[in-house]
Order: C-alpha cells, then structure tokens, then sequence
DNA sequence: GGAAATCATTTTAGGCTTAAAACAATTCGG
DNA sequence: CCGAATTGTTTTAAGCCTAAAATGATTTCC
C-alpha cells in the first residue's frame, strides 16, 4: 500500500491523476548490487582456475553438472542446467573430449541424442579443482555468519521464484 | 565455534586429530543460487533489450554508465565501473561511436586518455529503454517485499566487502 | 635533462556466448 | 503408414570477453 506522500506527484496543477511512472528505484539498486556482487566473485573465481589450473570457468561448470552424473547427460540437459544456449554447450564439449576429459557418444535407443560422461581423468582432475575451488568460496563468503548465509539462501529463493514467474507471465 | 559433533570425524580411530577438510557446502550452494540468480535476470533482461530495442545488455550497461557521467568518462574509468577488461570497453565503445550513440574525444590535457560521453541521440535512446527497463526490473523482483528488497541490499552489501576483503588477500 | 617506471589504451589470439537457421531423428495424428 | 510437428544437436554469423603483449604518452626520480 503506497503512502499518501508516495501519491503528490500523480496529481498535476489542476488535482487530476496523471500517469506518473511508479517508483522502483531500490529494485533496481538491489539489481545492480546482486550483478555486482555475482561479476566480483565470478571473476576472482574465473582468475583462480586459470591461475592454479589453467581451465576455463564454463569448462568446470560444465564438469561440475557431469561429476554429479556418473550415468551421464544429453547435451540438452546439460545446456538447460547450465542456462546456456545449445550450441554453446557444443563447443565447449568438443574442446573437452579433445583435451580426454568427456566421453561423448551416441545414445542406443535415440540416435539424435549425445550423452556425455568425465572420462576417468575428467573426473580425477575434476576432483582435485573442486575441492580446492571449495576452500576459494568459503574464503569469500568468510565475513558471513551461518545466520546471514541461511538468510541469504532464503531470501535468493524467493528471488529466484519471483524471477522465474515474471519470466513465464512473458514467455508462457 | 564448533559445536562437538562437528569434530566427530576429525578424530580416527585412535582419537588422534587428522586433517580433515572442513565442510563448505553451505557457501557453495549459496553461491551457486547467487550465480543461478544472476544468470536468470541477467537473461530475462538481456532477451527483452533484444526484443525490445535490438540492443546488448553490454551496450546498455556502458551507456547507462555515460548517463551518470554528463561530462564524461575515460576509458579506464568505464571498464573499472563496469569490471570488465580494457580491450573489451575498446571493442565496445568503437561500435557505440559507430552507430552515432557515442562522442569520443582524446583528453586536451592528457593525449593518452579518450573521454567519451553519449551523443544527442545516445542519450535520448538510452533514457528510453532505461525507463522500460526499470519496470522489468520491479516485475522481474515483484514477489519481494520492501522489507525483503531492504535485507537483501544489506546481506550482499556484507557479501560484496566479505569477497573484496578476499581478493584483497590474495591480490594485495 | 633523460632514463626508467607508470599509465591509458589498443592489439592479438583464443575462447565463450547468443539467436537463428539448418539438419537429422523421432513421435504424433489422421 | 505417412506427412507434419517436435525434439536434439550442430552450424553460422556476429558480438562479447579475457589475459597478455605492444604502443604511445606522462611522470618520477636521480
């Protein structure tokens, strides 16, 4: 419910209503500070694989959805968990089984169907980034308590429901 | 503090302390719904500028940087606003002159340095997908309360110092 | 004053990403 | 069954992005 004050400027000169654009600037400096908060973390995250393991942040991410499927994933899964197009997904596997770190082949029974899997050393050096990307993450989430940190959790489902139905309401 | 049982497992069989990794998977699922956040809006938002306007949010992000900046900015300043790399503000600011949305000039007092600002049109283009824009913000966060939208802001105000504090560390 | 360091920007090489179109295989409806 | 939609993937064209090296201009510090 808007504030009387919230209402004086949709009135004019002459006490009539006028459509005057509602208020939303704090959603949109929530926005800019959620981005800010991703980019930052993204990039030291990005920087530090390349550093200690000279793989790209898409290529873990990829290998990531992977280690926790040990039977595998068609390309379309894996595009749809990581929010990326399909052909994106595409080439990022093809350098992947390149350098022996997938297995791709084609399924049995649907011969449109890719399914990929980590190879044996895919999921060794898999392993080995993972944990140490987990000490990275604890490092720069450090100055949150465990109550902020469920907050957080809490408050970023909500946003993500909220998201997503805002989504669907255009694209249904 | 610890609390007993989470040193259950620190312990062996000879009730000797080992080295055992401590448990992060907290923060890592908070990160991941942080990013998973990010990604979702961030699509939402670039797929409506498409449609919209036919143009990247890359393009919108740098001229909404040039609307704060009436007198201008320099090409260092934008890519450190933006927290992308020079090469890329380069790549991104020759398009926008390119379309006649940007002014680029070499500073009179400093020849290294290029001030850009947005042009006539850039800034009229700009202030109209930017008031589209910030409703399919307040939708895209509509189920959020004002009191949610307020924690929020403080929970990844904490976030941001807390991963800046890291980076810090690694990169003094 | 001039060499050395620093600073702002551009270039380079490689990879990531997208939307849209194309292709191939399967399923569905008559 | 068979044509039409649907589904899974790849290709294409364009643009985005990074790290590192190169270039050019300015400042610093003997």
């Amino acid at each position: 419910m808007p504030a009387v004050s919230d209402c004086i400027n949709m009135l004019d000169s002459e006490t009539k209503a006028v459509e005057t654009p509602e208020d939303h600037a704090e959603e949109l400096r929530l926005w800019l500070r959620l981005l800010t908060c991703t980019t930052l973390i993204e990039g030291e995250v990005r920087g530090r694989l390349r550093q200690r393991f000279d793989v790209t942040l898409p290529r873990f991410d990829l290998m990531a959805q992977l280690d926790k499927a040990p039977d595998g994933m068609t390309l379309s899964d894996v595009s749809k968990r990581m929010m990326v197009s399909n052909g994106n997904v595409t080439g990022l596997v093809e350098r992947l089984v390149e350098s022996g770190h997938l297995d791709r082949r084609t399924s049995e029974t649907d011969r449109r169907v890719q399914v990929i899997r980590l190879t044996k050393l895919g999921r060794a050096e898999f392993r080995r980034m993972a944990a140490e990307h987990e000490t990275w993450i604890a490092d720069l989430f450090a100055d949150l308590s465990p109550k902020d940190v469920r907050e957080l959790m809490r408050l970023l489902a909500k946003t993500k429901a909220s998201a997503q139905k805002s989504a669907a309401r255009r694209r249904p």
